[in-house]
DNA sequence: GTCTATAGGCAGATAGAC
DNA sequence: GTCTATCTGCCTATAGAC
């Protein structure tokens, strides 16, 4: 693969993931990804034999880059800092947020409900989110069954604060759980 | 409207609800409702004059759907027995939600991404919903500002858990929350 | 009000020249 | 590897007979 051909695939997959964020999986277009892209249409198909293949490549592209931001947060010092970075990074861009919703959860809503390969994918994308933050449970002393369970509480909050968010059109909700959740994690 | 018109009609909104909520808005056809509902795809059309009126009235069944539900709670002798009931009423059928999701919160995701009149009416889906939580935790003798923050908790607990089990296509996730969310009730 | 047939447009995918 | 042109099928929507 050519410099220039891996450079095409990154600016496929970064608009196709931008794009997906924005208008959905199913009302984006492989013209459009291209167009954003500078991309022919005819050459995306070098690239992705399907627009499934797409698909699967914007979900590890997720995948890798919440990984890479979990790496950040376990630089600090102590678990309760690393949860508050996470609860903080999920108000990050709250205009975004409200505009568009969790990029993760918005797109594992869509392609759950396809049958088929992609739906499969999707799952991928909060399993280790979970496993991280159960792990920041289980340094802070819980068993294993209630580091579990918080961390399930945690993420369905962050969750569920950004759909109401999205919802509504207005990043007050995510804003307000994400500051009631930070003080929660200084009370344990 | 003649008798048969007005069950033709029930039938088209209800074999769409279901279907949207089983595939999603836009991959469900009008010929998919027409098949479900056992009536000819140009009727359908005298129904609903587009795709998108279809979408609103679905929209619609479900915000009476769950207004329905709410009268039968506040039937509930007091605001933590409504309270509790809301929280069962979001597990009750386990497996569909883990197969589907929320029907609220996955229809909202998907129509919230496109531009246009669909975007705006799905700001209903849970605008009620939290009125009424509110007012249950009012009953509570919570302040008005506090009332509020518990009820965004509380409705960004369900609907997160929600999106957690559709992610992964097990219940266990939303009914480990509602269990927690029915004990935490009680202590409040 | 009901239904058949079909128009019209769009999006995924391919052919094949360069 | 790149790009233009185009095929194919599907889906919304309409025309028009009954």
């Amino acid at each position: 693969m050519s410099l220039s051909a891996r450079d095409k695939r990154t600016r496929l997959v970064d608009a196709g993931a931008r794009l997906v964020h924005q208008q959905g999986f199913h009302r984006t277009t492989l013209a459009d990804v291209a167009e954003t892209s500078r991309v022919p249409l005819g050459n995306v198909y070098y690239y992705f034999k399907t627009k499934e293949a797409l698909g699967e490549a914007v979900i590890e592209q997720y995948v890798s880059q919440y990984e890479s931001l979990r790496s950040t947060w376990d630089a600090k010092p102590n678990p309760k800092a690393r949860l508050k970075a996470f609860i903080q990074a999920s108000v990050d861009n709250p205009e975004v947020l409200a505009r568009s919703g969790c990029p993760l959860a918005t797109l594992s809503s869509e392609l759950r409900k396809d049958n088929g390969h992609l739906a499969d994918c999707a799952t991928r994308l909060f399993a280790d989110a979970l496993a991280w933050i159960e792990k920041q449970f289980r340094q802070l002393g819980k068993s294993k069954g209630k580091a579990r369970a918080l961390a399930v509480h945690l993420l369905s909050a962050v969750e569920g604060a950004a759909v109401l968010s999205h919802n509504s059109g207005t990043p007050k909700y995510a804003v307000q759980e994400a500051k009631l959740l930070r003080e929660w994690i200084e009370t344990l």
